[in-house]
DNA sequence: CATGAATGAGAATTCATTCAT
DNA sequence: GATGAATGAATTCTCATTCAT
């Protein structure tokens, strides 16, 4: 989410556009069409007015139009792993790293709510018809979420008596869920970005410390 | 989810097909051909042809698809909100009622994984472009555990000092994640039906726990 | 070329329409736009127009473009087989069958100039592509002439050191080139259509006494 | 089909490739192309990447597409009526001519046979919107033969009853149909290049004896 | 000359919805 | 109620041609 969007074949002459700019350029229109209107509600020449570009110079650089979301998710959404990877494997207890990945989750919702809307509402869409890389990419953050867990549990800091797959969805599913009524506009937020970082850092602060610490009272 | 299927019309005749009756033919067959396909993906051709009727009859029943989609999810999700309504107005500690409730979650997504999937996956789809009256429906569910969560707060069993929605976003989210996972194949269960009734019922057992004593050992 | 087009389901009710009906419009529609511009040039909207229906009703009963001709091809080529079928079966001598065929073929073009048109100059296109059917549904015409051709050498009208297949090439690849030399405007008939006929059966009569008799003086 | 391919301007440098060297490349990969997938099948930049230039670059040598076919047709069709006017020119008794040019037609296809494709099959096609020099150019091999039938008769070689046209259209439509049928696979020849020549020999010497003689036994 | 990115008109095909029988 | 033929707007994708570098 954050991290530089590598660019694949960019020569980066100083004059100007390249290859990879249009196609990036492409892929953040197709993006924020995607965001607004949906994977079936977007229609190409949607994307390519967004990107200021000819209609079929899409086509040059994409082979369809479901070869753009997947591509916009394996790219995005690498990014996005890069960093959860780079917490994971950090030195921090669990419980700070679990701060930090969902710290990075709904602010990612504040900072980018189209790449947040698409990678969550619209490739569950097509990964279902077509690629399970796609679905190989999303258990990859169950993985490290997982991986955190698991590490937490060793190093005495988690429980040790709950399967630490179950337990990463409960984390993972709490943050989702969190982000889904903000996305439908189920919960709503009031006042300016300042108002929306306090409910989103209080959000990740409580579904941390309710995975942590449970609901029941302690004694 | 489970309950009668409430027919609105039944004349039940013993002589045979009533309105209902292909009504709620239509309806199943909705189900089954949107899970397989993906509302978008579901031709109204395949409905028919699914539920064995002729392709204009689907046009006396129903105003247009989008109607089918509605009424499905208004039906069915009904039905399932029943029981949770009855669950949360019993008389039991709010941790029985949470077990109830992801029991029920769990249960219904092998007894008919193909409702859970068109009501898990699709609405969120099509929510967004319309009715917001099924989006005000699953705002009900989650009203719901938030009223469980509420009062077992009030009753002393559940800590006072998390937002009781945020406690049910928590809730209810990790318990949807667990059904995606396993309707999106990331969680593999194999055995025959005993197996899976296994998983579940520790999965629904592991996720109340989690939810109610955290993940943190305690002392 | 002549015969009944046989109606593959009319139900023939006297009020109207029938399903094979709007088919056989489609099907004579596209024969002409086909002639008229050639197959690629010809859209399918061009048909719809010239069959007078809608745009998408085409689609009801082709599945694309390629079955249309595909379509016509086996109709029309099929009612023109059954005719050499007659004649090669018949009790005349070969020489007589050689001027009934030469005739058929040369005569179907004065009267359907259309359908001889596509059928010779259209189907070649697609079948190196598509349908080994097409291609053999033309061999099937040379098997008919080259049956004639050997029932002749058995009975002693035709020289006997001669593969039948060769003379058939021969004969039909005559016939074949005086149509197209007609079709593509090569030999140009002036005055009405008596003066056609009368050109077609000099054509059709000096052809067979080519083939024949050959082009050396005899003593 | 022998002969020098005219090159234009050609100034053979020793260093390399020469503006005509590239526009022969271009021509003999669209006649690859054009044999391989039709006119129309082919696209501009196949025939680029088949000539190994750039994809551009074939509109600095051709106006559009359809002058690529028309130059191809020019110049091979150019080279093959060379050779056919020199037999009609020469000396020799019709007879003789006759099997000179069935035996350049037949070779020609075992040769070059994605010529004769191109020619046979692909002119046909566009000739009927285009140019009608191409028509006349195709035009002018009839002429050619027609000549050496009138000649023939004139010299008593061959019957003068017969319009030398249809006699013209007998002879190169017999040839014709022979090359479709092996371009088509309606004939199969196995064996290797020996068996082929020995079939296409053996099948010049067929067509023009039947030709000449006919198929009626002679006393 | 050479390159290949950019353009955009054009065509096939799909499919929800209507309607005559 | 039941049927499925008929409609046509909407959209994706193709590809010849142009043009900036």
């Amino acid at each position: 989410m954050t991290g530089a969007m590598a660019s694949q074949e960019t020569t980066d002459r100083e004059w100007g556009k390249t290859r990879s700019d249009k196609r990036a350029r492409i892929l953040d229109a197709a993006i924020t069409v995607f965001a607004r209107s949906g994977y079936h509600g977007a229609r190409v020449s949607d994307i390519a007015r967004e990107a200021g570009i000819a209609y079929g110079l899409v086509y040059h650089y994409f082979r369809n139009k479901e070869e753009i979301l997947a591509s916009a998710f394996e790219e995005r959404w690498g990014d996005f792993l890069a960093v959860v990877d780079a917490i994971a494997q950090g030195g921090q207890p669990a419980r700070q790293k679990l701060v930090s990945v969902a710290a990075l989750i709904l602010n990612a919702d504040r900072v980018r709510p189209d790449w947040v809307k698409v990678l969550v509402l619209e490739i569950q869409r097509s990964s279902r018809f077509a690629a399970p890389e796609q679905i190989r990419a999303v258990g990859r953050l169950f993985e490290q979420v997982a991986r955190i867990v698991r590490e937490g549990q060793e190093a005495g800091d988690l429980r040790p008596d709950v399967d630490p797959n179950v337990a990463c969805f409960v984390f993972v599913g709490a943050l989702d869920l969190v982000i889904t009524s903000l996305v439908l506009g189920l919960t709503v937020i009031e006042g300016g970005d300042a108002q929306q970082r306090a409910y989103h850092d209080r959000a990740a602060a409580a579904v941390v410390d309710v995975f942590l610490r449970g609901m029941e009272p302690r004694a």
